[in-house]
DNA sequence: TTTACATATTTGTTTTAACAATAGTTGTTC
DNA sequence: GAACAACTATTGTTAAAACAAATATGTAAA
C-alpha cells in the first residue's frame, strides 16, 4: 500500500518529506512484524539484535562498547540490557582481564540455541521482502547508503 | 557510509537481509537527528508526530482512533500520550457528543505556535535528504511502497 | 608521584512503551 | 426491550528507554 493511504496523508510537503516518513513507517512496520515473532520467546527486538551481534562475534566476547557500536539503535542502555539477558542466562558477563574498565560479554549455549530456534522463523517471515527483486533490494540499500553518506 | 561499515557487519545472509537492516538503521538514524531537534522544546518524536496529525486535521478534531491509525508507530498508548500533551496545554480533549465512546482531540493555539517554531528547524534539518535527487527520492519511496504492498 | 584527562561502564531518576484487563457506550438480534 | 456482541477508550502493572551524573580504571604529562 502506498504511504499516503497507509497514514491517510495526501499532501506531503515534498518528495523528500514523503521519503523520510516512508522510511520511518516501513521501519516501524518491520518492527511490528518482528516483535510479534519474538513475543513467544519473551524477547524484545533489541535483545534479539544484541544476541545476534554476540553470535556473530562468538566465541570471541564483545565489550559493552562493541555492542553499542554495532547496534541498530545506538541509544540503548547496554548495561541494563545485558543484565536482563544475564538473568535469563542467555549471556555471561565478566570483567575484562586486560582492561578492567571493560566487560566481556559472551552468548551462552542457551542463547545460541534460542537463536537457532528463531532462525527458520525469521527466514520465513522475511519471505515478504521478496516483493522486490534482488536488483531492487540492492538498489534500495544503495539509495539508503547514499542518503546517509 | 555504507551499512556494513556503520554496523561493522561484512557478511549479510542475503541482499534482502541487508536491505531490511539498512531500513531499520536509517530510520533510527533519522530518529536520532529528529529527537535532538525536539529536545529543546521538550517534545518526544511521538508527541511531535501527533501534533502534526492534529494540525493536519485542524480545525476538525481527531478521535483517539484517528490518531492511532495515522501514527507512524501504531503501538503507542494514545490515551496517556494525549494526556501528557493536555497537561502542557498543547491539545484539548472532550467527549464526542455524537458518540460518547469517542473523544474529540484538538490542537490548541499554543500547540500550533510550537509547530510553527519547529517548521523552519525541521526544514533545515531535512537538507541532508538532498544527498538524493528528487528522482532518487521518488524511486526510494516507490520501492518501499512496493515492499509493503 | 601527583595531577589531569580520557575511557568504559554503572547507577539514579523520570518518562514512556508494552501488554493485559476492564469499563462504558452503542449497535444488533431475538 | 433485554441480552449479547462490538467498539472505543481507560487503567493497572511491568519492562524498557531517556537523560544526567557518578564511579572506576587507565594513560600521559609535569
Amino acid at each position: 500500500m502506498s504511504i499516503h493511504k497507509d497514514i491517510q496523508q495526501e499532501n506531503f510537503k515534498s518528495v523528500y518529506q514523503k521519503m523520510m516518513i516512508n522510511i520511518l513507517y516501513t521501519s516501524s512496520w518491520f518492527e511490528d512484524n518482528n516483535a510479534a515473532i519474538m513475543r513467544d520467546k519473551k524477547l524484545s527486538i533489541t535483545q534479539f539484535n544484541v544476541l545476534r551481534i554476540l553470535r556473530g562475534s562468538h566465541p570471541k566476547p564483545c565489550t559493552g562498547q562493541d555492542i553499542q557500536e554495532r547496534m541498530i539503535n545506538k541509544r540503548s542502555d547496554v548495561t541494563r540490557l545485558i543484565e536482563r539477558l544475564r538473568k535469563t542466562e542467555l549471556v555471561t558477563r565478566e570483567v575484562c582481564p586486560e582492561n578492567r574498565r571493560k566487560v566481556d560479554i559472551l552468548i551462552t549455549n542457551k542463547g545460541l540455541q534460542l537463536l537457532h530456534e528463531l532462525d527458520p522463523v525469521m527466514e520465513a517471515s522475511s519471505e515478504v521482502l521478496k516483493k522486490l527483486s534482488e536488483e531492487e533490494a540492492e538498489q534500495l540499500s544503495s539509495l539508503l547508503d547514499k542518503l546517509r553518506s
